[in-house]
DNA sequence: ACATGTGAACTGCTTCACAGCG
DNA sequence: CGCTGTGAAGCAGTTCACATGT
């Protein structure tokens, strides 16, 4: 497949999203303006994004609803259940555990790690806090597609390093640390922070 | 001032952060070749990124650790307090408050709201938990410059109309919902679900 | 000699505009 | 006729390469 920019996949969430409310709603169908409209772009954008991946509407009528969610969700690979683990059980780790959105789109928590003596065992969100010591030999028999990293910005490296030695190809990163992985293992950061700072400079520089 | 990129901003939070780290090592200057290492870029970009704003290194030289460290916070926007509400006492909301990431950088939460009567008058974080019917009298007296929305989906449209209503003029948005705002009113959305859908993607489509 | 600062070249995302098809 | 699908044009962000200053 030809290389597919980090914003056409942003989009094509978004884009998922509008079509599962106009679906709620009842719509059978949906037209590239419709969904540029409620998600923020052009039409064109819209057409072009979907482009990338085939032809799913039709001329003079639009997108079928539930055809265009099917191929979206089996576009973004939602089609299978991913299985996640959250390492760090903080007040982040447990927000992100509870998250709806995660569960509503096929990613499951299997299992949360912290090193935290006082919170290892203790049953949290419905799973044990198991110690982090375990992850090599837990990460054989769980075999987590994917860890929601949310350890302290002094820890996430060297726990990301035992994560990809573990074999673990795929990290979504809430600490605030730029991390760095081999060639081959998916590294994504969230840094809530950085958003902050993006605000205040807009804020700033507003008129200037 | 030319409009910045984006990404222009996102960097340079990021070598605000790496010069942080060279000043707790000791360290003094920098080069352009240092700070793009440590921030998984190149050294063209790390100086194009600053000609934006000025000239602040010596040829031969590199930066003055110190120096730039200011002349970047000037830039962001740091050097002063910025006033955030947190609208939402969730498990994400009470994450967000106890982030030590914001107070570090001078966002001080003034105030926590919601509208559930088991959480209002609770205390929480330092904070007592304010009635939500209350947003429209206390921003008057309170003028916050922030609010870090972190309400169920549904909920966050109609909070975000009261927000910019109440003259409000900035929205980091933690709700997985597309949100609409007037101009003038700055608006900045991260969405959990959305990253995980990217990397799901990635896996997906990793080597097709 | 060394590292910055910056026009110029390049790459790639977005927008345009229209042919094509239902 | 209406709306999609898509080459072509336009624009923005990145990379190159070198003149410039210390």
């Amino acid at each position: 497949m030809r290389h597919i920019a980090e914003s056409t996949v942003r989009r094509l969430s978004l884009y998922l999203r509008v079509l599962e409310s106009f679906s709620a709603r009842g719509l059978a169908t949906i037209s590239s303006d419709e969904l540029a409209r409620e998600g923020g772009t052009t039409s064109a954008q819209v057409r072009k994004d979907l482009s990338f991946f085939g032809s799913f509407g039709k001329r003079g009528m639009g997108y079928s609803v539930p055809e265009l969610s099917t191929r979206l969700r089996e576009i973004l690979g939602l089609g299978r259940e991913w299985k996640v683990w959250i390492v760090g059980a903080g007040k982040i780790g447990a927000a992100l555990a509870q998250y709806r959105g995660f569960r509503q789109r096929g990613f499951t928590v299997v299992a949360v790690y912290d090193n935290d003596p006082r919170l290892i065992g203790k049953s949290w969100d419905g799973h044990k806090v198991r110690d982090i010591a375990r992850l090599e030999r837990d990460a054989a028999a769980d075999r987590p597609d994917i860890v929601v990293l949310a350890v302290p910005a002094e820890q996430a490296q060297p726990v990301v390093d035992r994560i990809v030695a573990a074999g673990i190809g795929a990290i979504l990163n809430f600490a605030p640390a730029q991390l760095h992985v081999p060639r081959g293992v998916t590294l994504k950061s969230v840094n809530m922070a950085m958003e902050l700072e993006g605000l205040s400079f807009l804020l700033t520089n507003r008129d200037a």
